[in-house]
DNA sequence: GGGAATTAAAAGTACTACTTTTATGTCACA
DNA sequence: TGTGACATAAAAGTAGTACTTTTAATTCCC
């Protein structure tokens, strides 16, 4: 019906996941285990191991004698990957784009100066390459290859950092980006500043000018938040 | 043995946990699911669960004939706050410590420029509350109750910029906070620097100026920074 | 009317039987 | 001798049932 996953296990999770964070489950709704059961044509067992899992995220909240009850969604953990996932797919999607925009607008350019730091020479390579590449693909509506080089090059600025912390926000920041480019218009070619923008911080890493490096990653975060209309236009 | 937890899952999770994020089983290591349920003398079918939630952190992957494999650390959800705790009691714990540091140091300047423009007058006075009560506690060795009002304080700030992704690394500055408090030698009173600092934070967003706010949170975090000598002296 | 005892509903735990996947080893054929 | 198809078995996945434990809610007694 939703996704046909490989597992019943998977796919219990993928609905109900999914269900709960779109909020078709007020906080404080209760579901009783062998309902879901019945209701997925899945034993207890399964859907035991779900709820584990949603627990775990802090979607729901299993108490003896009363089932399991959604939470408010300032406990969820938003930070977990397959949550970010859920949600992105689901109505409050651009709210999402936002909170998530913003977070990079603030890791993103502290990011880029650790990098000018600690990049390897391999990894500099690696970022110049992908900034020609979205030069490359900048315009003639051919968004889709833009979009894997701009990805490309935040992953490896945030690997370049050094900080785990950081680096594990690559996938966010793909999601991110991804959301953004398919759910624009996807008419209209990237802006060139950006671009240019993008060139120069390559640039910057690889010159070691780590102050540079954070404020030019600034200025596109200020372009990645205008686009959004979080800021004033 | 390990933790005295309120339930079987919860105490063989606790354990599992710490021992995989202790580096206790390295990367590839195969776990039997049986084999657990026998070292723990519980059921398969609670083994079962636990290793589902663990795989929902991508600690571990479970396949079919092959078993429980443990994941390398790359691929670990560190935003999850149970594995943020379960590292900050395991060895590495000052890495962490400093990988989380960096963190704040580039959310939080951004956070209490947001708090200066949303923040209500509720938590306005919550936050200039918290800073006073920082200053009571600032001498005389009282560095737990030090910590409470530090810890509020943050988490005021980061509730107040209306942004959910801020908000909810509330957690994560609270253990870090809290292991930095109690990790040092807990003589030394807390630096007076930092404490105006905080202060003339709260101040700032009184007044919502939003430049101020966050020029000074910068300020607390290169102290911080300093602190764990991740900056040069 | 309030507090203690009872009840029952729902999750937690355990165990067992069966299914499915799949790594690995075997064997035949080229 | 090497290679590919096939058989095997090991381990996780799924199901179903029986039992335990917790605890909200009801009842009943003082």
């Amino acid at each position: 019906m939703t996704t046909p996953a490989q597992g019943l296990h998977s796919h219990v999770l993928a609905t109900l996941g999914l269900a709960i964070t779109a909020g078709e489950y007020p906080p404080g709704t209760v579901l009783r285990t062998d309902e879901l059961a019945q209701r997925f044509d899945v034993s207890r067992t399964v859907v035991r191991e779900v709820v584990r899992v949603l627990e775990s995220m802090h979607l729901v909240e299993s108490r003896r004698r009363v089932g399991v009850t959604v939470l408010p969604t300032a406990s969820w953990n938003v930070y977990d990957p397959q949550v970010i996932r859920w949600r992105l797919a689901g109505a409050d999607r651009p709210r999402q784009l936002r909170s998530l925009t913003v977070l990079r607008s603030a890791v993103e350019p502290v990011a880029a100066g650790l990098a000018a730091l600690n990049a390897t020479p391999e990894q500099c390579r690696e970022l110049t390459e992908q900034a020609l590449g979205m030069v490359a693909t900048s315009r003639g509506r051919r968004l889709e290859e833009y979009l894997v080089h701009d990805v490309a090059f935040h992953r490896v600025v945030l690997d370049a950092s050094g900080n785990e912390m950081f680096a594990r926000l690559g996938d966010v920041v793909a999601e991110v980006l991804t959301g953004r480019t398919h759910h624009h218009v996807m008419f209209e070619d990237p802006d060139p500043a950006a671009v240019t923008l993008h060139v120069q911080v390559a640039e910057a890493v690889r010159e070691r000018d780590a102050a540079r490096a954070e404020e030019l990653t600034r200025q596109i975060a200020v372009g990645a938040l205008r686009e959004l209309d979080v800021l004033a236009p």
